[in-house]
RNA sequence: GCGCCAGUAGCUCAGCUGGAUAGAGCGUCGGCCUCCGGAGCCGAAGGUCCCGCGUUCGAAUCGCGGCUGGCGCACCA
């Protein structure tokens, strides 16, 4: 709220004068839930009690004594509580915010926090054995949200997916497709133990057959491999885009390898001096930075002597930090959740200034789908598990997406289907997206285009109901509140914020008429900025933003 | 056994980084359609914020100890 810089400067002048200075940033205001706590509030004398040995009720009245606020910013002063200061805006204040809105447009809420310094965030990174299930959905939508988050806070984003081609589970993969290849060649079945049993390894096998019939048994198995990798690098870019979701990098494990980075970051920690060799293997001595124990590095020969995922993940980020990332954010599933320290600790085995904070971890926990009162576990393709273009088919990509967005990261989300498809007021999505509807049909009826609703010569005091005063509350607060979920990287802030706007949208609709009262060009104006704000939130969260549904 | 995460209304969940009388949706009960979309709105009932101790002006929020549930604890990724 543009009023915040004033009022803040004000109480920072005041303190020094009562002999407690304070610098102006730490201040903290905040809008009262409860309008008849005004509209910015302090708890400033509640903070300051203690230094200046009195009571913060008497502190907040030395406090408002000494107060030399701009003319015409604010009506009433209150002390409330145990010593708040509420400040009660002038309402051409308030509606001050209606052309900030307008003015920045799909702009409004952005902001410069992050200076332009580049970020990667790093999500879904599914390796390519199957299609995309619904916690890498889960993945997807959090991890783009977030990316946009901080994108609109001013960082500088790098959408990237890390796949690993090389290991354990492709081998899995060749092998289970060589062995249907074989079935449908009229062998017995050979899918190898561990191997992958979805429909889409018979899919790959016949793709395959018709793809090489030169190699009529799959023998050549590294050929195999590689064409499975690709089908189903094809078939998890069609999911990604039935969510909309782009990344701007595909970072491939095998790069690490070619480009002998591996070996790089294996040499600068045994120069580090934080490794040794036990039983043929080589270890890194985590234990030095606070593990329950040391990892191994490199298997010993009779386990293949080939390098384990922790090297490569090391490598890896020191990659992200080498290519100029200030920040490494990386968006992943809960049962990964022992890898955070390892990484973490690698990077700083390495001794090369890389902070303990890096990489940041987003992790999530699991999903469940549910439908007519039943959990989906079942997916005839996958073998097991529900897959996100199973999903998508059914609800529709806004649904998935919002759905995904809807709890905080750290909470199991059940899915309800059935929720998703309904077309009523009970699905949150549906409920934003109609607010937003609604806002675009008054200009329809009225024949105009939302832009041609000006603010200049509109009289602000005839936006004078609670719900338009509320409303305009409401539009203020999208900066910060942008600001604080990309801080927080927790997306489900802007969902919570949308229905909450929504909810006052329709209390007003149903309750005025824009079209022919007195109030018309007014109301026009909020309503033009309401559905923008709508709409910024939407195309944040990668949520369309209809005009009629 | 150790580590991470969670525990808030009957159900699903918020609670803005320690603030005022703990909120919303669903469900339940009761109202509202000559009017820009009733695909909606308004109201009521509903709470030991898992338990205990602590930190301080002030705790759902922070610390410690328990309890319950999920996920991890590989020379798999």
């Amino acid at each position: 709220m543009r009023a915040h810089e004033p009022i803040r400067a004000a109480l920072a002048d005041a303190a020094a004068r009562l002999g407690a200075p304070v610098a102006a940033p730490d201040i903290e205001l905040e809008r009262p839930r409860d309008p008849a706590h005004g509209d910015v509030a302090t708890n400033l004398a509640l903070t300051l009690a203690k230094a200046l040995k009195a009571k913060p009720r008497v502190v907040a009245e030395r406090l408002i004594a000494a107060l030399e606020l701009p003319q015409g910013l604010v009506r009433k002063i209150d002390v409330a509580g145990p010593g708040f200061i509420n400040f009660f805006l002038a309402e051409a204040e308030l509606a001050g915010v209606l052309e900030t809105v307008l003015a920045a447009g799909d702009r409004y809420g952005r902001g410069d926090a992050g200076q332009s310094k580049p970020v990667n965030v790093e999500f879904v990174s599914a390796n390519p054995t199957g299609p995309l299930h619904v916690g890498h959905g889960r993945q997807a939508a959090l991890g783009d949200a977030i990316a946009s988050l901080l994108d609109w806070t001013g960082w500088r984003v790098t959408r990237e997916f890390y796949y690993n081609d090389g290991g354990a589970q492709i081998m899995q993969l060749a092998l289970s497709v060589q062995a249907r290849i074989g079935e449908l060649r009229g062998r017995p079945a050979a899918v190898p133990e561990g191997g992958y049993h979805g429909e889409y390894v018979w899919e790959i096998a016949e793709r395959y057959l018709a793809a090489y019939p030169d190699d009529p048994e799959g023998a050549d198995l590294d050929h195999v491999r590689r064409f499975a990798v690709q089908e189903l690098r094809k078939e998890q870019d069609a999911d990604l885009q039935a969510l909309g979701v782009k990344f701007d990098v595909y970072f491939l494990e095998s790069s690490l390898y070619t480009s002998s980075k591996v070996e790089k970051t294996l040499g600068r920690l045994v120069a580090a001096g934080h490794t040794y060799e036990r039983d043929g293997a080589l270890w890194l001595k985590t234990t030095d930075f606070g593990d329950d124990k040391d990892r191994v590095m490199r298997k010993r020969a009779e386990k293949g002597g080939e390098y384990t995922y922790f090297l490569p993940d090391v490598a890896y980020h020191v990659d992200k930090w080498e290519r100029g990332f200030a920040r490494a954010i990386n968006v992943q599933g809960a049962d990964h959740h022992s890898t955070v320290t390892r990484v973490r600790i690698g990077l700083r085995a390495l001794e090369m200034g890389i902070p303990a904070g890096y990489p940041e971890y987003v992790l999530h926990q699991m999903v469940t789908v549910m439908k007519g009162g039943a959990e989906m576990k079942l997916s005839k393709r996958a073998g097991s598990y529900m897959t996100v273009r199973e999903l998508v088919d059914e609800v529709g990509r806004d649904a998935v997406r919002y759905f995904f967005l809807m709890r905080r990261g750290d909470s199991h989300l059940v899915f309800d289907v059935d929720l998703a498809k309904s077309q009523t007021e009970e699905n949150p999505v549906f409920y934003v997206q109609m607010a937003h509807a609604r806002l675009s049909g008054i200009f329809r009826v009225a024949g105009r285009a939302p832009e041609t609703a000006s603010p200049n010569g509109v009289n602000p005091a005839a936006l004078d109901e609670p719900e338009e005063l509320l409303l305009l509350k409401q539009l203020a607060d999208f900066p910060s509140l942008v600001a604080g979920a990309a801080t927080a990287l927790e997306p489900h802030r802007v969902t919570g914020y949308l229905e909450g706007l929504a909810r006052i949208v329709h209390a007003w609709y149903h309750k005025y008429r824009v079209l022919g009262e007195p109030e018309e060009a007014a109301r026009l104006v909020l309503a033009r900025a309401v559905r923008q704000v709508l709409a910024n939130g939407l195309t944040l969260l990668g949520v369309s933003a209809p005009d009629r549904m």
